[in-house]
Formats: C-alpha cells, structure tokens, sequence
DNA sequence: CTTCCTCTTTAGCCTTTTCAAAACTTTCAT
DNA sequence: ATGAAAGTTTTGAAAAGGCTAAAGAGGAAG
C-alpha cells in the first residue's frame, strides 16, 4: 500500500500534468506544491519512480505512468468524494471542507468510499465544480470558460471555482459566487481591470478584479457561444 | 500533534490499564497489543515518557499521567463515535466496523466529530455497548455482569460484548446475539461447560462455551439481583 | 545459594521522509 | 562565448518507528 505521502506527491503530479500539459512536471513545481524544499521532492521522485509510479528525467522532470495516474485518480476521486459528503452529509459549508478532505482522502476504505457515493446520490462534481473520477478512473469533460472571456451582456451560471485556497472560497461564498449560480456579465472596466456582474437570483452586483475572474469558470446559458479565447484544455 | 502511533499506544496502554489496575502495565502487554517486538514497546514508551504521556518505571511498567489519559479518552471517543456513525450513517454492519474507525479515528477534527455526534444524536454507547467518553472525558460507568454469572432462568439484555475480535463478532451478530438483545438462561451444562439461552424476539436457541459467555456482558431485567460473582471495574 | 527461564532492555541497523547547504547544469543575455 | 541567475541534484544529518539479536535482571526451583 502507497503511504499518504506517496499519494499526496502522486495527487499534485497529476493536477498539475493536466496543466504542464506535453512537457513534464518539474521539480521546483513539485517541491512547492508539496511545501518541501526541492532536494526533498528530487529524493521523492526518485522513489516513486522506483516504485513505477512516475517516469523521471533527471533535470527535465516528471511524468506518471499508468498505474501512477490510476493511484491519482483514485485519490481525486476520494478526495471529491469526501468533499461532497462533508457537505451534503455532516453539514460543512463548501468553503471550509478542504482541510478535512485532505486528511480523510487517506483514511477511507473502499467500501467507506461507496457508502459516501450512496447517500451522496452518486455526484459527477465537488462543492467547487471539480470533476468527481468514475470508480474505473473516467473523468468527466466539460468545455467551461474563464469569466474573464465572457462578453458584457452575457448569462452565465458558475460551473468550477479553480483557486483552492480557502480565503478565496471565503470570499466567492460571501459574495454569492458559486457553483450554480446565475449571473449576468454587466461591465467591464479596463481601466481598474475589473468586471462588474449582476447575480440572477438576489439581484446582487459584484465587482471582481481579473485575477479573481480567471479562476472562476463558467458555462454558457444563452446561444452566444462567442469565442473570445481559449479557456479550455 | 501527537502521531497516530502515539495515539495508538497511549489509547491502548488505558484500556489494559482499566484491567491491570492497581499494578502498572508491563511491558510484554504492551507490545502485544501493539503488534511490535519488546524492544520495539520499550524504546516507544521512553519517548512516550518523556513527552509526559506515561511514567515509566524500567522493568516494572507504565502508567498514563494526566495528559496521557486525556489524550485516551479523546481517542477513545472518536474510535467509538466513528463506529455509532459508520452503523448509523453509513449502513455498515456493526461486527465489521472496526477496522474501518481504527484508520478513522486519527484523521477526524474535532468539527467532524461534532457533526458525526450530533447526527447520531449524541449516543452514550457504541455499537459493542462500550461507553463513549464525553468531550470532557467523562466515562458512563454500569454495572453489568458477564452471561457466566447469571443464575438459569433469569431474564437479561445484552449490554456490551468484550471481545472485538471480528471472527467473534461475526459469530454473535449471526446468533442474533447483540447490545439490546433480550435472553432467557435456559440451562447450564456444566460437563460441557456450556450454557443455552432462549433469545426473547425471535425464540431461537443459542448453546455458548462459557469462553464466549464471560466476553457477554448483560444487565438484569427483573428484579432478580442475585449476586453471584463481580463482573465490573 | 546457584541455576534456569522469562521478561526487559540495549545495541546496532534499516526505511521513510525531511532539511540545510554545497555542488552542479542549463539557459540567457550581453 | 561567457558568466551570472535559476533550477536541480548531492551530501550529510536527523526524527520516527520498526526489527534482530545479544545481554541483563529477577524470581522460582532445586
């Protein structure tokens, strides 16, 4: 049995190939994701490419192997799971069930798993949008956007909050932006490199800088479907 | 933060304790219990000691100090909440829940554990009938007696089971035999140092070894009373 | 009062995972 | 092309837990 370190590294590399895309995952990247120094995540590395997890080219970086993206997928899957239920279940609020999540990912059985997928109504997403892994390892795909892309005018619903960090939930949750929410794309003001949008139901306005609007990925209500850039992986 | 090896010592060296007690618990008990060689408990305890958990004194045993006792009955109660919650909850078996919360136990937060207590609402005894420690610390006390000290003809309820061995579990659980269940002594075999009970609800008939009779413990229905031998702490 | 037998401790090693600091490689700009 | 900056790897050490094997202590039994 992998240790939870072992998940945890092999968690991260997945993410963030998803994001390096063709290029391997460096080690600097895994040493920060990881909150170790970078010597930590070589020594790391190369055990788990002892083990076939990852394939690993020295001063070039990481790639998983099968049976490492499949550990992967089952810890996302976990993970989400765990989520999900913190929500639905034991009553959290969305924004503070990353912590706990993290902990319990490495702590449920498989059959813990399957009670939790039970009384959850079998999810496809996490509380923040994210894709839940099928038990055989299938993710589902969607084609979202950036609120950045989104044309003045333009109804959205909030489908996925990218930044994990549990100030920003804080902040999306106060404000009334999160998945499912309607909302309205109302202005855009170059100048202070912001967007101001209308939300649907409470009729509240919020004002957003562009960093913030970048992790927040949304999906078409109306026929629009203008293209403004590429949003997508 | 203590490890889950910590944990796990200091949980286990506080319930030999309940039964050593005057004397320290030695430590060959210990190790056994742990599943590590003597050397192994030693070197442990010598640094559990110098944590403050225990007083060690060499060659005779170990005893929790304070803290070490409080850190006992924090995991004591979230082992045996996290069972109530896996019967209650998740729909598991309560003969199978144990090595589940075994894993479990180390990696809820305290809000965990106030959610899983509030949706079990706030039970007092975990599916084996062992007490659950307040958040405080403190312990229900019953006086039971052991099926063995019971007198032919007395009417009892199943009130906790000692051994949490699963094969045992099992076999009580397929009997019918668990927290709650009401009996009837039938008979006592002596030459077969056996004893047959009458299950009250279902009238089944259950023939036990006297072994498997002293890890039942049962409370009086009528008000027999009859003192046979001490079955409590 | 020795001699065993049992239980406990010591000693020496191993594996994981981490860190700090030194020693490279690459890359990039001049 | 070269020299510094940036990113990586090595080296040496430490903490936590565990094991094996040898050595010690103490009580029971002769």
């Amino acid at each position: 049995m992998p240790t939870s370190t072992v998940e945890n590294y092999v968690k991260n590399i997945y993410t963030e190939q998803l994001a390096s895309h063709p290029r391997p995952v460096p080690m600097g990247r895994i040493a920060s994701l990881l909150n170790v120094v970078p010597g930590t995540a070589t020594t790391m590395v190369k055990s788990l490419a002892a083990s076939g997890l990852v394939t690993y080219k020295p001063r070039v970086g990481v790639h998983l192997t099968e049976r490492g993206e499949k550990l992967a997928l089952t810890m996302l899957r976990k993970h989400r799971l765990v989520e999900v239920f913190l929500v639905k279940i034991m009553g959290y609020d969305w924004s503070e069930i990353h912590d706990d999540a993290e902990r319990l990912e490495h702590a449920v059985s498989e059959k813990m798993l399957d009670s939790m997928d039970r009384l959850c109504g079998y999810p496809e997403f996490d509380p923040h949008g994210d894709p839940i892994p099928s038990a055989s390892g299938k993710v589902a795909i969607r084609s979202l956007r950036s609120l950045n892309t989104c044309t003045v005018g333009a109804l959205v619903v909030v489908a996925r909050l990218l930044n994990q960090e549990t100030t920003f939930l804080q902040f999306a949750n106060a404000q009334g932006l999160k998945p499912g929410t309607h909302l309205t794309i109302t202005q855009r003001i170059p100048s202070a490199d912001a967007l101001s949008l209308k939300l649907e139901n409470t009729g509240q306005v919020v004002v957003l800088g562009s960093k913030v609007a970048e992790s927040i990925l949304v999906e078409d209500l109306e026929g629009h479907h203008q293209p403004l850039a590429d949003a997508d992986r």
